[in-house]
Parts: structure tokens; sequence; C-alpha cells
DNA sequence: CCAAAAATAGAATGAGCATTCCATGAGGAT
DNA sequence: ATCCTCATGGAATGCTCATTCTATTTTTGG
């Protein structure tokens, strides 16, 4: 491709790109991730920041640039510094067209943008209801653990999926008590109170949840709660729970605010782990 | 002036500029025009440039910077990069709200305030982002399914679970192609051109997601993809895909859009069947 | 399994950069 | 009028940058 007239604009850039990603070698492929990934770093940065940063060599900034064209590295680079300026100048013209096609909405889109606003108004919501205190009492409680055991059914499980992804990657110890072999209460009679729990329980609740919860406490394991009302069964066998609304559209509710309330709580205890 | 602390961002120089208007230097004066006229300029520019289309030396940038404070023209330049990038995504703008506002905060509410803003910025990026048309093309396509495959392994893995759970509800045929009996292959066997599939996968790329999804679509079944970025090898086999980047905070990343993007589609595709 | 080719890492290089320095010029006070 | 102060122009400087070069590793093709 070398002898090839470079792309004009950011965009040419990124279909180039992905048109040669088949044949791209290793290290200008993580390149290409990198530039397609943090533009913005891509347009400030020096060959040798952004080569740090990519986990290059410097010398390898210059030869993805000339592989696509570019006589050097400050060729390319233009690209993406013209992108940040068009950006800028063009910003009320692209807020004038997401107006206007505001009209020409497609079904799709409109469920999509129901879903975002919920999304917008449920982290809203959360970041205003939040009690601190509650939440330095839950970190202290599940960092403090030996394993904690991760309890949901239903519309919550995919947040405890999510949070044993997480603590995995983070080196806490955690179990998902969940039943596909049908062993739970083998698994939870494992627990004892040098461990933690954390249950998650949203409306229509799932008796199974509410029960393992107060099982867990009543056995002296200390239970972090996060259900959507003060009278959830949940609410009852907790040592702290937190309570969190998701809003809805047209009915359905998506999991973006406990999602972020999950991570936040995982790498909260974790963070604290790695302090102790 | 020299003496004291730089501005922190372009809105204090700015502010600060205004102020001196009337005991600055004719040279520097010179210079502060040139500065608010064109900051795209010295974002980018080398003294050498700048000062020519200022028609000032180069030095004078630098006492120009000096007389503000600064060290040098490079700590002043800062100030002009940061505001071009503050003005595509505001995520850092709001974090640093944060920050600054949140006086008595603690860690854990520091943490979640991070996954709230790295949330809303989410979402309004994949607002501004969505494809119209390829969002009526994959509901069209899951819509038409007899069967709706979910591929999709660790951090993903989530949002096929919330989609099952939610499509079950919709009465909508789906299997999540999981893997704890280890039969993935048997079950994709049973995919035909009449079925569809949705896998999702984001960096680091789970190899064996995005091999079912070229195995399923090589056997002519039609392949909706969710990925973060044009290089995803999933996009490679699929008939539609949609590229969403979850912002981060403290290089993890939450699922609020993608959640949020996960019941559109589902309520999407539901919506469409119901309707036929 | 080997040879040829391509890709890569890392040092070397030269150009261009921000910055400093100093001589000169302008303006105001005694 | 003469000094003093401060702004200015422009050359000098040392440093960082993008780029090139070469030895080595990895990949490809017979």
């Amino acid at each position: 491709m070398t002898g090839q007239l470079p792309p004009r604009d950011f965009d040419s850039l990124r279909a180039a790109i992905v048109e040669m990603r088949a044949t791209l070698p290793k290290r200008l492929m993580q390149v290409a991730s990198y530039a397609l990934e943090r533009p913005d770093d891509m347009a400030f940065g020096t060959t040798a920041s952004i080569a740090q940063a990519a986990e290059v060599q410097p010398s390898t900034l210059v030869r993805f640039a000339q592989h696509f064209g570019f006589d050097g590295f400050s060729g390319l680079q233009q690209l993406f510094r013209e992108r940040l300026k068009e950006r800028n100048g063009s910003y009320e013209d692209r807020l004038r067209h997401l107006e206007s096609g505001g009209t020409a909405e497609t079904e799709g889109v409109a469920i999509l943008n129901g879903f975002l606003a919920a999304g917008h108004d449920s982290l809203s919501t959360l970041a205003n209801t939040i009690d601190a205190d509650a939440l330095e009492r839950a970190i202290t409680i599940l960092a403090r653990a030996q394993t904690i055991y991760l309890v949901a059914r239903r519309r919550s499980f995919p947040i405890v999926t999510y949070m044993a992804y997480a603590f995995g990657k983070l080196k806490v110890p955690c179990r998902v008590v969940s039943t596909s072999i049908g062993n739970e209460d083998d698994l939870l009679a494992q627990a004892t109170a040098a461990d933690a729990a954390f249950a998650v329980s949203f409306s229509p609740y799932a008796a199974e949840s509410a029960a393992q919860a107060q099982a867990l406490s009543e056995r002296g394991v200390a239970v972090v709660g996060l259900t959507d009302s003060a009278l959830s069964p949940l609410a009852a066998s907790t040592a702290v729970w937190f309570e969190l609304v998701e809003a809805d559209h047209a009915g359905f509710r998506s999991l973006s605010a406990s999602m972020a309330f999950a991570m936040a709580l995982t790498v909260g205890v974790a963070e604290r782990r790695r302090q102790a």
C-alpha cells in the first residue's frame, strides 16, 4: 500500500484500516487499535508518548503511517488534528442535525432514545439519592469478607454475573450462587461469618433470593442488598441496603444505573482490599 | 503577574486576559487577540508558526505565557489543547466538576460518581453515533428469525443474559450459547438460515465468540454484532454491526450504555414481531 | 525443514523546537 | 536633557522530536 495516496480525512483512514484489518501485521494492528480507540491522544501526543501508550516503538508509528501512504507520522497526525478542529466547528451543526433528524426518527431509534433517556434519569437519580455512609459500610463489609457470595435471579442476575467477572479480574474471591446444578443450599452452607454476601432483587422479587439472603443473615453472614423498594423482602435481612429505582421506558427497564452501581461497589471493594 | 499561579483552564485564561486588557503591552496584546480569535491554531501550532501568523517574534509568545504565570509557551498551549478535547466529550469536564464540588466526598462516592459520569457519557455518545438504518436492519433480521442465538463471553455475557430474560418475558424464542455443558457446537449446529444470531464482543475479544459468529455466518445465519471497535474480529462476520464504546472510569468500564442498547434492540424486535 | 522475505526493536541522526539571553529602542520621571 | 525601566527583536542554545538505519526476530513459501 505504501505507494498509494494517503487517506484525506479521518473517516477515509478509518475505512482503510478496517479494510486492511486482516493483512495488517501485529504491531501495526496495535497502532491501528490505539488510533481508533483514542484519536484525541493521537492528535496531541508525540511519537514518544503515543508509542509508549500504545506499547510499541516510535519507529512503528512511522512505519504505520508509511504503510498507509503518508510520508511519516506527522502527515498521519494531521488527520487526527483536523478531525478535532472540525468536530468543534460543526458542533452546533451536529446538534441541529440531531434535532431535525428527530422528526424522521425510525421506530428503533425512538425506542433506543427512550432507553437512553431512562438511563440518564436513572443515573442522575442514583447520584442524588446515594447514601455515602451506607456505601462506605457496604464496601467495608465486602472488603473484609473471605469470600463474597453473590445472590441474584432473573433480571438481577446479569448484575452479579458482571460483578463476578470483574471480581475475578481483580483477584477478589467470590461465588455466584446460581442454580444449574441445583446445589445452591450446599454452596450457601459453606458460608461463614468470615464471609459476606451481596444480594440483588428487583420487583417482582424472586422468593429464593430473599430466602437465601435471610438464611445467610441468620447464620451470621453480613449481607449487602440492592433493591428497588424499602418494602422489598430483601431489605429485612441485610446489614446495609441500597434503593435503586431504574427509570423505565414503556414499562421495560434497562440496567444502566445498576451496572454503574455494581461496578462502583466492585472497584471500591477491590481498592479497599488493596489498601489493607 | 509573572509570579502568580497560571490559569487552570481556557475560561480562566480568557478572564485573565480581559482583566489585563488595559495594562497589557502592545505585542502581548497582539498575542492575546490572536489567542482568543484563533484558539484552534494556538492548540496545534508551534511557536514559529503561531508567531508568524500573529506577526510577533517566537520569544514574544514565551513572554506572553510567562506573563500569565506559566513556565513557558508549552504550559499555555496545554490549555488550548485541553479545551479542544473537552469540547468533544464533556466527560472530563464533569469529572473535574465533581472533584472540585465534592469536598467531603468519600472514596466510595468518588468512585460511584466516576462510573455515573462515565455512564452519562457513554449514553450520550451512543445517542450521537447510532446509525438508524443499521438499527432498523438489525431489528428486521432478528424479528424474522425463528430462534435468536445469543453469543457472548466474559464481560459481554451479562448483556445477553439480560436479553435472554427479557426475550423470555416477551415470548421471543432465543437461546444463550453458553458453555457449562460444553455442547455449544451441538447447539450451534441446530441453527439454520431461518434463524439469526446476536453476538457481543468487547476488547479483549474472546476468540470463541468471533469463531462462533463466523461459523454461524458461514452457514447462512444472519448475525447482528455489537462491539467496541471497527477492528473487532466480530465485525468481519456480521450482516450488521454496531460500535459502542463504553467510557471508562479508572480503566474499568460499566455496561450502562450496552444495557440500554440491548434493551432497545430486544424491545424493538419484540415490537416488530407483534406487528407482523 | 530450510531459505527468503517481512516485520520489528532500538540506537543513531539531523532537523526543528521552545526557551534564554542580550543588545537595542521606546517612554516616562526627575 | 538624562537616566532608568520596561518592552522588544533577533540570534544563540540545548533539548526533544520525527525519522532513518541496521541487526535481529518472526513469518511466509517452497
